[in-house]
DNA sequence: CTCGTCTGTGCTATCGATTGCACGAACAAG
DNA sequence: CTTGTTCGTGCAATCGATAGCACAGACGAG
């Protein structure tokens, strides 16, 4: 009664929150003891594991995975950098991330959300958290948190980009897709192309366009014609007022937006000028998003295979963190076709080979 | 040369990172000083810190925030439980709250993403990791990690939910806002009047029918029809197929869409099936997403204070862990209205007092 | 009856950083 | 010259969990 009043609450540690501490003295056992039993560690006496499993459950106790990283020298976190969730792509590949990592124990640690890059303290936190590997998104300018990474030797995977320097990338063939569409549509007669294209400095972009452009220079046509330079639906909705404007001989007979929200602004800029698609013009888009499948739109375009990819993402950096120190490697998937509606195309394929 | 050959490759540890020991072997002093003179602490000499500074920079230190939250109490960790980002208001809402929360000095530990109730796995992780407090934007059954929370003290923030039984909110002022519309429509002249439902056990989308529901009694109409169950653009979209089946005499003259994302399917049906919106059919939601104020819908609506919200939340969050324990409290934040091409309504006040 | 061999636990160091307290030196006041 | 400050550092405990090694008892074999 001197030095301890309360016996029960001064058996809780600090945060008020049980600990293995508390624990051992509750069940009258080593700290120790408490810790084998609970990771069911064999040599502990079944009595014993369940005399303290009961007295964990009682009190509540959950571990603190903060300690237990300091020891195990593994944070159970991933840095996840994101794009600009404007782009329902990002949402999309967020959720899936999320859900996946959490499948295999991971939790993620959100470090950037957004369009530009990544600040420098943001990038810092990758380090100070100590996560266990990183998986980047972001358009672009994010070679500085992939230099700090690789700096300091966090597993770093590119979704969607492919790398510049550092860490390994999943992607989709970005350059088959281009050539698909753009074969798609010299098959069903069209020769007026044009392609909208992102940011020029993000490999999917200028790779998605390439593809497409050497698809159309192998059929002997002149090369598209090019527009766009950011990927937003405003920047498609602008090139869409620009194709409408022009004369109906010289205008596009079909476009590429190199993704499915650039796809969207110049649908919805043509319709909205008069100019039916796909009777007037075709549009074509590559990514897959929710939104584009839905009925205003209901566009053709080629669907990421997003959940591959994360899956594949975490594979390369599972292996990483396990130590393995493999070359670094680039995934390729290939896409899956959407035959929309905002297209003319041939019929599908008989399939007869 | 006995026990240690090499001397500056030893002079690591284990993860090669370096460490205030690490320093402070380096520089020939306690741990105690590396760690105070990173800190600023006034007691270290001027040369000292620098010098340390120094060491620091060269050897790409990093402090392992895990090891310093272990002592200090604090994580700086927000865990974030977030909704299905089909709706692009939860991705708006992430990228800011990302954003504000880094601005704080908060890292968001990412727990879920998507439709559906949170896991239990994924509520222990709130815990494990030890967050400083949670927000919580998820659309249902949240109240089990809510409750985790609560039983485990963690601060707790819903935004753009109210609390069921623990933790604080801040919302927009839905009732507000679906009287403000329901105003609006009615000064315009629509008298037939349909209120498209999200999940009826969200208060967000009860309240939002709800308030509308009793302007629409107020002015002596009869109560406003009442469709819809489900959050999400498909629901919006055969909600409005069912309004465009509707004879012409007995179809509602207005819609409100309790969110964005389902008036957007409304119009989208109801322009498919060749009824004007506005000319034929006023439709208006709730939310204030982008791609909604976007060309082909231009919706009227009443947009969240996003921004606001969050940055209300964070505050109170922040309250709340610096230990004051005042009461639990709902914070409402008054919407905006945003005149767009969606209704027909009246002339702008003249706003003449 | 004694000597291994297991089994089940306890003791203790460790991870990396922080912090209360102690300690030595320099220096001013008495 | 002694005493009392102030200043700058070091020592060691602490946070919570883990793991290597030691150790006590039970038990069968010789």
């Amino acid at each position: 009664m001197k030095e301890s009043s309360l016996p029960v609450a001064l058996d809780m540690p600090r945060g008020g929150r049980a600990t293995v501490a508390s624990l051992a003295r509750r069940a009258g056992v080593a700290t120790s003891t408490v810790s084998r039993a609970l990771r069911n560690d064999p040599r502990i006496s079944p009595e014993m594991r369940e005399r303290i499993a009961a007295l964990a459950l009682e009190a509540g106790y959950t571990p603190n995975v903060l300690a237990r990283s300091l020891v195990g020298g593994q944070s159970g976190l991933i840095g996840l950098v994101l794009g600009p969730v404007e782009n329902p792509f990002y949402a999309e590949l967020m959720q899936k991330a999320v859900a996946q990592a959490a499948a295999r124990g991971w939790r993620l640690l959100l470090l950037h959300a957004g369009p530009g890059p990544i600040e420098d303290a943001t990038a810092e936190a990758l380090l100070q958290y100590r996560v266990d590997g990183c998986l980047i998104t972001s358009a672009e300018l994010s070679s500085r948190a992939a230099a700090i990474c690789a700096a300091n030797k966090v597993p770093l995977v590119m979704i969607n980009r492919v790398a510049w320097e550092h860490g390994s990338a999943v992607s989709c063939d970005n350059h088959a897709a281009g050539a698909l569409l753009a074969d798609l549509l010299l098959r069903a007669g069209h020769r007026r192309l044009a392609v909208v294209s992102g940011n020029a400095r993000t490999s999917t972009s200028t790779e998605r366009a390439e593809g497409f452009a050497r698809q159309v220079a192998a059929a002997g046509l002149p090369p598209p014609l090019a527009l766009g330079g950011d990927n937003s639906h405003a920047t498609g909705y602008q090139v869409g007022r620009e194709i409408a404007a022009m004369s109906p001989g010289t205008r596009p007979e079909a476009v590429l937006g190199v993704s499915d929200i650039l796809a969207m602004g110049v649908m919805d800029a043509l319709r909205e000028a008069g100019i039916g698609v796909p009777e007037a013009v075709s549009v074509v888009g590559i990514d897959g998003i929710g939104p584009a499948r839905r009925p205003p739109y209901e566009l053709t375009t080629v669907a990421q295979p997003l959940e591959c990819m994360i899956e594949r993402g975490l594979d390369l950096l599972q292996e990483r963190m396990r130590g393995r120190p493999r070359a670094e490697e680039v995934v390729l998937l290939r896409g899956r076709l959407i035959r929309g509606r905002s297209a003319r195309l041939p019929a599908e394929k008989p399939d007869r080979t």
